[in-house]
Formats: C-alpha cells, structure tokens, sequence
DNA sequence: ATTTATACTTACCAAAAAGAGAGCATGGGC
DNA sequence: GCCCATGCTCTCTTTTTGGTAAGTATAAAT
C-alpha cells in the first residue's frame, strides 16, 4: 500500500482514479504556463483579437511562442480561431466557453497576485537578508 | 500613444501602473507552474510535510526539482522550511497563510480542470480529427 | 567497522524550449 | 513592376531546463 492510500484510508479519505488524476494534473501543467495565462486575460478584457494585437499586448512574446500557444489552446478547445479569407490574411482569435471558464477559474490567481504582491516582495527581501546573514555569520 | 493606453481610455479603464503590472505578471509566471500547484496542493491536504514525503508524494518530480521548487517557494513566502538538528536529518514544509492564500486561490483552477477534462479531451480529438481531414482534403 | 537513514548539493550531460531571422502568399496602392 | 501588410512557417542557434549520479554529514544500529 503506497503512503496516499494508507492516509486517505486512516482519515476517511475518498479514493481518487489516478487515471483522471493523471490527465487533470498533465492539464494544469499545459494550462499552468505563463503566456496562456496572460493570453486569456488579454482575450478576457477584449474579447475578439487579431494575431498582430496580441502580439501587441502580450509584451514579450515572439512570434513563435505566440503561434505555439494559441495553437495549444485552440487544440484544448479554449479559443477559436477564424480566419477571414481577405489579403492581407485577418485571423481572430476569440475565447471559448471552456476558455472563459478557465479565465474565470485563474481570475483568483490574478487578484492574488495582485493583492499579495507586496508581501511576495517583502519576503524575497526578508529570505534575501537571511542567506546574506546565514552567510556571513553561519 | 500605446493600443493599450488608447482602449483604456476610450472604454474608460483606469490606467494600471506598468511596474506593478510586470511584478506580477512575473509572480504569476512563478507560479503558475505544474509543481508549484502540485506541492500546494499537497501541503494544503498533509499540512505540515517532510522532505521524503513530498517526494513520494509528488509523483515523478526528482530530487533537484523538489529542492528547487520549494526552495523557491520559501524564498517568495509561500511555505516555511523548519530543520529539526537531529540526525539523521529531518525538515519539515508548512504552508504560511500566503501560500494558504495562494492555495485558495488555485483551488478554482483544479475544480476547472476536474470539471472539464472531459471536454478538453474531447476538444482534443476534434482538432485531430479536423487535421486529419484537411490533411486528406486541403 | 560498516551500514543505514535523510536531506540535501554539485557536476555533468542530454533534451527541450525559445529567440532571431528569413521566406511565403497575394491583392491593392503607388 | 514593386512594395506593403499580415499571419504565419521553417531553419538555425542559443539558452534553459531537468535528469542522473555521486558526494556530504553524522549518530545510531548491527
């Protein structure tokens, strides 16, 4: 019997599938990933973007990644992506249900950043002092 | 005049101070990572963890990598390392009442992904399928 | 004297990720 | 006839990441 099951039979846990496990975990990792994370803020506040505007508004990102990551979530099914037969090519990228879910979902995340950001700070300075005392004095 | 700066002021969206804006965005990019979320996860169900436990516990993440991420961790006040001088030795993890936050705050996300992996999976065999069929048409 | 246990740290190496930059397709404007 | 704009894709190179394996410290057990 493995460490997990022996817990969650002492305290009355339910069993999980690991199967689903699994797949739920290996979905917070793609999902969990910075440029997606902003991408769907940005297709959040704006709600229909054209690749150049969120090559704009997600400062940073290259052409590639930008490709790479919608591509990933169009496959998820978190945007679609329409493309209007004009020259110039015009494509737009809009969130899905399931992509508005999620940006719901990591909008905690985001006002937790936003609320905690000076206490991260702080700690990081507080941690950094400590290795420097540890350092010298240890 | 930025695309950014002229929506705000024509939606009439108050202007976000840049620096704060890219502080956390990286906090963000920190931790939204697979084993961050993971070992929150963990510490928020065990409470109080050893080194050797969240390693079995978190399945497939090597030494290197749990070292490192918790390192990280405490160094942005997420968790608390305690060393107990016995030997041989013994550490033990704690969530702080940031990472409680923070933990909190994922929860909405794993709900999302336990709620929705079915159709990601779904929306992932759509998009095959549709490759496929281009593949063969287009 | 040797083994064991734990929580690392370090060095090395392979693999993966990501940036840079060129190329492509094409209708309209000059 | 040529350039521009857009949204890519492809290749090449660099950077980053992450795994593996070995080393460290030390008291207690054998």
């Amino acid at each position: 019997m493995t460490d997990d099951a022996l817990r969650r039979e002492l305290l009355d846990i339910p069993p999980t599938d690991p199967a689903v496990d699994r797949l739920v975990e290996e979905i917070i990792g793609r999902v969990a990933d910075k440029w997606t994370m902003l991408l769907i803020e940005i297709l959040t506040e704006r709600g229909c973007c054209r690749f150049g505007e969120l090559s704009r508004a997600c400062e940073g990102i290259s052409q590639k990644m930008l490709t790479q990551t919608l591509r990933a979530m169009e496959r998820d099914g978190l945007v679609t992506r329409t493309v209007y037969p004009v020259v110039p090519p015009k494509v737009e990228y809009r969130l899905t249900d399931l992509g508005l879910g999620l940006s719901k979902a990591f909008c905690g995340v985001w006002i937790w950043a936003e609320e905690n950001f000076r206490r991260i700070e702080q700690a990081r300075s507080d941690y950094a002092e400590r290795k420097a005392a540890e350092g010298g004095a240890g």
